[in-house]
DNA sequence: CAAGTATTTAGATATTTATCTAAATACCGA
DNA sequence: TCGGTATTTAGATAAATATCTAAATACTTG
C-alpha cells in the first residue's frame, strides 16, 4: 500500500500511467512525452514497477512498459472502506 | 490531485482517516493514537486538511476534526478512468 | 568485431518531508 | 487575572526524493 501511494505520488508517474491507458509502450517512447532525461524516466518507471502498477518486457533492445491495473483494485477497495454507502445503505 | 496524493502518502495520515472513519475526533484524540508528538500529528492534519481530506473546528479549547470524503470522489474518478470497462463494455 | 541505439546503473546534488523541542496562542475555570 | 490544558507555530535536523551527468550494459547491424 506504501509503495502503490508512493508510485501514484508524482505528477509525473501518474501522466505516464495515463499514456499507458492507450497502449504499450517503450522505455523510449515514454521518454519523448517528456523533457526529463532517459535515466530520470527509467527511475520513474522502475517506482511504478516496483508498484506493480506496470510490468515490463524486454524484446531485443526495447523494453516495453505495460499497464497492470490489478492493483487498482487494491487502492479502489481502500477507496470504498470510506464510502458509508458501502457500509450502511441509505 | 497533487496535494490528494501528496497526503495520502502518508501511513500515518492514512490511518488518521481510518480512525476519523467512525467518527469526529478532536486533535488530542487522535494524537492519542500515535506516539508522535503533538506538533507532528498537527503537521498530519494539517496536510489532510489542505488536502480537504478533513474539516476542522474549533470549540472552546478543542478542534473537532470530521473526515471529508467528497474530495476521494476525485481520487475514485481519476481511478475508474484506467478500468477498461468504463469505456469498454465486455 | 565495431559502431550505433536503447536502457539502466552509479553517484552527486538540491529540494522536500517527517520529525523533534521550545515557544506561542487560545481557551477555561477558580 | 492566573495556572492549567489544547493546539499550533517556529525553527532545526535527518532522511527521502527527483533530478542530472557520466558510465555501464545489452542488443543490432554492417
Amino acid at each position: 500500500m506504501n509503495t502503490l501511494f508512493k508510485a501514484l505520488n508524482d505528477p509525473t508517474r501518474r501522466a505516464m500511467l495515463e499514456l499507458l491507458r492507450e497502449r504499450p509502450l517503450t522505455a523510449g517512447e515514454i521518454a519523448d512525452h517528456f523533457t526529463f532525461s532517459k535515466p530520470t524516466i527509467s527511475h520513474h518507471l522502475d517506482l511504478l514497477r516496483q508498484a506493480d502498477l506496470v510490468t515490463s518486457d524486454k524484446q531485443g533492445q526495447f523494453v516495453t512498459y505495460t499497464l497492470n491495473m490489478t492493483v487498482m483494485d487494491e487502492l479502489l477497495g481502500w477507496l470504498l472502506q470510506f464510502k458509508p454507502s458501502s457500509d450502511a445503505p441509505q
